[in-house]
DNA sequence: TATGAATGAGTGTTCATTCAT
DNA sequence: AATGAATGAACACTCATTCAT
């Protein structure tokens, strides 16, 4: 379980680094066109122009390509997101999270959704800092100056981490699956919810 | 794929009703507890304590079936939600329709989130009313009483409607996943976001 | 690892007993024709006249398959072998008992020594108590009346109960590859080894 | 057939010859280490810090990687063997070729006993001499002074060297399985049962 | 000469679905 | 109406072997 989803091994040769890079976008692709239920290996490595055999010398299996494929999606995705943190305020902080998102949502919607509910599975959670390395990167903008007072308490800056999360993660998946193109207009109204969030009273108990 | 989806056979005896809904709850039972991995007709028929002949004499495809449940599910709190819709003004009936979501997704959590995505499935959105019954339901709340003033339009309406649905089915299944049972906060949470998105100046284009 | 090698429903109707019969008998033949290499579950469904699904639907996997297929030639056998504990002395028995191993064995030679093969594998010796008992029964006819005085130690016993079966299996063994078919003529010359092993003084340390 | 078995190409340079060893090595360390079914090409040449190519430089097949270590393995085992045709009794020679066996089958007995198994495949039967040296060796001893007087039939010589080979197989295979460490005492239990099986009358017929 | 990337037939296994009883 | 035996296409994965570099 613990090296079922690592790389099998790493491509030394130009030729296999770009097998490598095929099959990933191979995956991509299928996952993209056929869904789940058609994501097969036999799929993706046909449309990678490899064979089955080549697949798993660099796959040790399914899981470990679908794995693989998370972490490039995300890679990109994480970096423009971790350069938010340098803008001083919470609020300025939170809307280019969100635009951030928003883009890379609407870029490949149908692989983004598939992708989100994959790492939701338990196993993948365990081998993936991803998910948490999000998380980690809202409760550090959380954290910033001119965040509301009643976001001190740590638990409750978690909280609302998961909640923006899932907020933002629910209407991109959402507007990629209707259609839309504009992300700027999705993270606009993502933000309204937001700030109405952040701004609101806490719940007196 | 026209009757594909629908039940095979209108049950006649009491005994028969009885076995359609031991099915169902099986099904039910199966994917909480397995998940869609799992979720498989023999296993389904084996809880149901039926043969899996059975099965298919009632649903003739493992769709049928799943959607079947997905209607199911989505009966009482269908009817729960439209309750709200006597509510004079649009914030009332939009708080009360929240607290309906959040009690509704906590009580079955993990059966909530697998239905959710299955929701999703093309051919299941073509057979399903239900996904934009809600959203029918949202958009009547939203001409309320007291709603705000850039909602007049109905594409805004439209747009307003399936925003809030996803903020929440995102939150929801979010809070659902990490184990929270206590609904009615939750619903303040979701309350939040949605009123946040709602009072928000629409963006200027 | 439990329950991966037992049976896994058992069959109601005759015909399904019936079936289950022909898939443990084509797995013998093809074990014998085409031996360890040529032994597949598709071979063996192919040889039955079943499809590969309903060998899955009492076999649960090739393991439980080859299992099944070891108990079936070891019931037999071991009760003609159990039958020679009602003969009075140490000496009788190990004769009948001798006799019964070599006709087992040449009745079907290449089928027997794949199976005393597969028997040594860990996981089905943890299944097995199969050859442990017949290291019991060993045991029992070194107990009877006329035994070596030197036998009296339970290790001792142990040992050479052990050393007799491994003596044995591998003078009948030869003989089946070798194509022998007198089994008494085999059985004379493993009572011949059997015999001048209890009758030599024990090696002083 | 005929090629598919022989070293592909004779290593010329040292440097070969030294890869040539580690392959070999290499494989008895997986079959001892794995069994017969980690027993694979790859492993091997992963296992000898060789590369799969270079395997096949040498060995045109796995069975021919497999008939080497073989004959390597039987090397040396031969040579002992041969040396107790120097004794001039039967009863002394053939005591001495027991204790080289047991020797033999201690020193790896996990290798020992798979190679022994693959001994018996017919392929390698045909294309080995080994097992046929080792009785031919067996028959020169029984032909030796002091030989029982019923083994002067050439027939019967070849049954008896065939019964013996089979009996110190099986007792060597099986004492190497349950650990035994103490060669001697092997020997002299082997012994026991071989010079009980010589010093037995004939069967009646 | 050595490498390791690539191949693909083959194997174990699952599961939706049918149909004779 | 209910059963459960039977089916077989489909899929994950392995491994002996080849060949371009």
């Amino acid at each position: 379980m613990s090296d079922a989803l690592q790389i099998r091994k790493a491509p030394r040769q130009r030729r296999a680094v770009h097998t490598v890079d095929a099959l990933l976008e191979a995956a991509a692709q299928v996952l993209e066109a056929d869904g789940l239920e058609g994501f097969n290996t036999n799929a993706v490595a046909r449309r990678a122009g490899a064979s089955i055999g080549t697949l798993y010398q660099y796959f040790p299996s399914k899981d470990a390509l679908t794995l693989a494929l998370l972490l490039r999606e995300d890679q990109a995705f994480h970096e423009a997101a971790s350069a938010t943190l340098t803008l001083p305020t919470c609020r300025e902080a939170l809307a280019a999270f969100i635009v951030v998102c928003a883009r890379q949502q609407l870029n490949r919607p149908q692989l983004a959704l598939l992708l989100d509910q994959q790492e939701d599975r338990p196993d993948f959670r365990a081998a993936l800092h991803g998910k948490f390395r999000f998380r980690a990167l809202l409760i550090a903008i959380l954290s910033k100056a001119g965040a509301p007072a009643h976001l001190q308490d740590d638990q409750r800056k978690d909280l609302a981490a998961a909640d923006l999360l899932a907020l933002m993660r629910g209407m991109t998946d959402s507007a990629g699956g209707r259609g839309e193109r504009d992300a700027d207009d999705l993270a606009h109204r993502i933000g309204a919810a937001a700030f109405g969030y952040l701004d609101a009273a806490p719940r007196q108990m």
